[in-house]
DNA sequence: ATAGTATTTGACTAGTCAGTCAAATACTAT
DNA sequence: ATAGTATTTGACTGACTAGTCAAATACTAT
């Protein structure tokens, strides 16, 4: 031992990432992460100075990854309805496959983190609302596309409009986390996101509402 | 001491969800809420066998009160539409006070208690989620009295747009915590409200949006 | 007054918490 | 091979954690 694996911060940035998105800021220890990434105390405290630092720095990391995801589903080959649907196909295969993963529906992970330490831990409030931001630039942008090309009316309010597809997808998001139910998420995303752009949804399978059952425990 | 104040329940009840309310369940020790409370950590065992409990007691407790002042705003004697924007109100004034009384957005303490603890204490989830139940049925109500009238069209369907009106409440709290920011609060709700109703907004002093600042620390 | 009961108290676990540190080890450049 | 540096280790704090308990105290009914 000595100098040997360069990956123990991102084994440390991953594996806080996870056990947090499964439970909660709160209930995981520093002790847990290292346990489970296979890494001693000493070396977190080399990396990091502050479990909260980790904290912001897995935030980062994480949405790094998603917003590489995100740009790709919204990038200028796609119209702009196809991206809004391309997008809410992605949150519901995220969460099931975080479902598949670890076994309980997840909810948004920097929401959920920011919401719980936003009253405790400054940084990473910010780092929430920073990348609450850097999401609804990204709508934003495709919305002003679409009141460019006529799609939607000239008064539209963009930047009202981009805060209302974000904070209609967390809530849904977070009450499926609540209700560890996400058959509600499958298509009640698509269908608010259209109703909220003032859209026909005219896609297949697609009426209002079927009703399924799923609860854990 | 011995028997006195027969309100050392209640009041460990009121502590415990005034301090979970503003910072988180896991950033709030039983020793702190007894602190706060005035009440010694022998006696907090003597009536709950566990911080869990307390906390779901507490909610319980906390959403009587939250309650029955929906049922007053839902009451028989307002139009629909009245309830809704009386709703609107409500919610704003309840973040409002919280505001003044805490230094900070607080957000929802049913959704963010259960968001937190949904991966960890399964009666904390199965609360809140009974708590989201109880409030999604006094909306139900009113749409279905809204379909029966014909404000609203036949082919409604009121279990989907029930939840719709939840979790686009619960997501704008949200981001309002994470943001620790109310002004968009103020309007954005009952607009977003009104629109999944599918309604008009004639509301004196609500176009579509002002944008102001308020940001602590 | 006295017996019984509800409530309170404070001292007590035993485990966990975030964070520290000096020493050991493994790599890199020379 | 050797000197310097990056990384790892494990043992160590001291404060805090949820929860326990026997004894003390205050109320209620008689």
């Amino acid at each position: 031992m000595g100098r040997p694996s360069n990956d123990t911060k991102s084994k440390l940035l991953l594996t806080a990432n996870d056990l947090v998105w499964q439970s909660s800021y709160g209930s995981v220890s520093v002790d847990d992460i290292c346990k489970a990434a296979g890494v001693k105390k000493g070396s977190f405290y080399y990396y990091f100075t502050s479990k909260a630092e980790l904290a912001v720095a897995a935030m980062e990391e994480s949405y790094k990854g998603y917003e590489t995801e995100i740009f790709n589903i919204f990038s200028p080959e796609r119209t702009p309805v196809e991206r809004f649907e391309r997008l809410a196909d992605f949150i519901y295969e995220k969460q099931q496959q975080a479902y598949e993963k670890y076994g309980r529906v997840c909810g948004c992970p920097f929401a959920s983190l920011g919401s719980e330490m936003a009253g405790n831990e400054e940084l990473i409030q910010k780092k929430a609302d920073e990348i609450l931001h850097r999401q609804g630039d990204v709508f934003k942008q495709t919305l002003q596309e679409m009141v460019d090309s006529g799609l939607l009316p000239l008064k539209t309010d963009i930047a009202n409009t981009g805060s209302q597809i974000i904070t209609s997808i967390l809530g849904q998001v977070m009450v499926a986390r609540i209700q560890n139910n996400l058959s509600n998420l499958k298509t009640d995303v698509k269908v608010s996101l259209f109703q909220t752009l003032g859209l026909e949804t005219h896609i297949s399978g697609m009426s209002t509402k079927p009703q399924e059952q799923q609860n854990g425990q």
